[in-house]
DNA sequence: CGAGATATTATGTATAGACATAATAATCAC
DNA sequence: GTGATTATTATGTCTATACATAATATCTCG
C-alpha cells in the first residue's frame, strides 16, 4: 500500500480537490505503478467525506487513465503511462480567424466520377461508387495555408451532387448537412510535387505535413480527404497535463 | 426546444443508456448546435429515473464537449464543434514490437552543456541552464525509424548528469525518473539535411515527420526534445467516435 | 490435496434528498 | 424608463443508503 496523508488544498470542489491530490501522488512518483492506492471506504474515513465523492474523484482518474480499477482487488496506479495528447483540429477558417488574417476559399476544380484504382485498392469507397472529387485551397490573407483534396460518397451525401463548393468549403459544408458517427486520422510528412508545389506556393520537393481523415457514418464511408499544410505551419499543438481535466 | 422521444437500447448501465441516446439525436442532427436539450427535470420525468443519473449523463456529454451546460439557462447542443482527435504517442519500443519487429536503440552522442542561443531564445531553458544534450536514434529491424535529439535540464534532473544514456533511451528512462505535470507537443514537417538523412538512411532533401515535445514540472522544463521520424512513417493514427467515451 | 461450492468484499450503479451557486427574470424605488 | 434589489430556477455539489456485480478468499467434501 502506501501512505495516506492526502493533502486537500481546499480549492474548488470537494471531489476535484480528491482527484487533484491523488494525481499528485502519481505525478510525484509518491505512489508508483501498479501500487494498490487506498480503497474508497479507507479515503472516505480519512478524508470524512462520503464514498460518492471519492468515487467521482476515483472515476474520473480512471477514465483519464491514470489509475485502473478492478472489483474486489481495489484502484491501481496504471502501469502503462502513455503519453495522450489531445489533438484539437480546429476548422481552417476559425484558425486563420485567430491570427487575425483575412481567410478566403478558392475552388479548384469539382467533378463527378466513380471510385477505382486507388480509392477502391485502398478499400475506402466500394468499386463504382459515385463519389464527387474536390480539389480547393484555402488562405490566410491571399497565402495558401491549406490545400485540400477530398472525395465524398453520393451514395452517402446525394445532396453533395447539387451542390457546386465554389463558395463554401466543402469541410464546412459537410459538417453542417451531414451527421457522421466515426473518424480517423492519420498524419505524415510528404514532399510537394510540382502540381502541389504551385497550389500551396512553395517550391517543388518541399516538406509538408498532410493530415488523412476519412468519416463514416454508420459503417459507410462519407468522405476521404487529404489536407495538407506547408511543412514549416506548426499548427497541430496539444498541451496536456495529467491529472487535470482538459489541460 | 426538441422532442423528447429518448431511445434507451437497454444495453448497459443507464447512464451510458441516456448519454447514448442524447449523443445521437446531436450526431444525427436532430438536435442542432445551439438547441437547448430538455432540462434535466424533464427528462428525469421522461425517462422516470432519478437526477443523479441523467447529471452523470449529461456531464460526460459535457466533458467531451458535446454539450455546453450553464446554470438556470440549461444545457445546450455544443455550437463549435471541432474535430478533436485523441492522439495518442506511443513509446517507440512499444509501437516497433507492435509491429513483430526488433527494437534496438543506438547512442550516438551525449554533450553536458550550457543553455545558450537557439535554445535562450526560444525561451526554453534560462540561460546558462546545465543541460544535457542527447542524439540518438531508434531502430526496427535495423532500419532506422526515429530520430531523437534531446536536451535535459540538469537542475531540474540532477540525476542526468551520472546517466550515460548508453544502453537505456533517454525517453524510456526520463519516464521511469521523473515525474511531469504538463507536456506540449508540436507537430511539422521538415526536410532532411544531410546530417539527418544519414541518421535515417533517406535521401537529403526528404520530408520527414517532427514531433516536437516540451515537458515540465512544475513551471520548470524538464526536457525538450525532437522527434523525426521518416515521412511515409504514418503512426499518428487516432480513431475517434463521437458522442462515445474512449473510440 | 484439489475441485467445486460458498462467503466475502471493493467497486459499479442507482436513488432520494439537501443545500450552494450563478444566471436569469421579476419587482421595486426613484 | 432605468437602475438596483429580490425572487426564481437549473445546474453544481454533497450526503446517506441500497443493491448489483465480479473477483477473490475461504470452506467443504471427496
Amino acid at each position: 500500500m502506501t501512505d495516506l496523508a492526502l493533502h486537500l488544498d481546499g480549492d474548488g470542489p470537494l471531489y476535484e480537490q480528491i482527484r487533484r491530490a491523488i494525481a499528485q501522488k502519481i505525478t510525484r512518483r509518491q505512489w508508483l505503478p501498479g501500487d494498490r492506492i487506498p480503497f474508497e471506504s479507507e479515503l472516505c474515513a480519512a478524508l470524512n467525506t462520503s464514498r460518492m465523492t471519492v468515487n467521482k474523484a476515483l472515476q474520473s482518474l480512471a477514465d483519464d487513465g491514470l489509475i485502473v480499477r478492478r472489483r474486489k482487488a481495489g484502484s491501481f496506479v496504471a502501469t502503462q503511462q502513455s503519453v495522450q495528447a489531445p489533438l484539437t483540429i480546429a476548422k481552417i477558417e476559425d484558425e486563420v480567424a485567430a491570427e487575425g488574417k483575412a481567410y478566403s476559399y478558392e475552388l479548384i476544380a469539382r467533378t463527378a466520377t466513380r471510385a477505382e484504382g486507388k480509392l477502391t485498392v485502398a478499400g475506402i469507397f466500394p468499386r463504382g461508387t459515385d463519389v464527387v472529387h474536390i480539389r480547393c485551397r484555402h488562405l490566410a490573407d491571399g497565402t495558401p495555408v491549406l490545400f485540400e483534396d477530398r472525395y465524398i460518397s453520393l451514395k452517402a451525401v446525394p445532396a453533395a451532387g447539387d451542390e457546386p463548393f465554389d463558395a463554401t468549403p466543402p469541410g464546412s459544408w459537410l459538417l453542417e448537412h451531414v451527421p457522421w458517427t466515426e473518424a480517423e486520422h492519420a498524419i505524415c510528412a510528404v514532399s510537394a510535387d510540382p502540381d502541389l508545389a504551385s497550389q500551396l506556393g512553395v517550391s517543388v520537393g518541399a516538406a509538408c505535413l498532410r493530415i488523412e481523415r476519412r468519416t463514416w457514418a454508420d459503417d459507410e464511408t462519407v468522405t476521404f480527404v487529404h489536407l495538407t499544410y506547408p511543412g514549416h505551419h506548426r499548427t497541430l499543438i496539444g498541451r496536456f497535463q495529467p491529472g487535470q481535466r482538459g489541460g
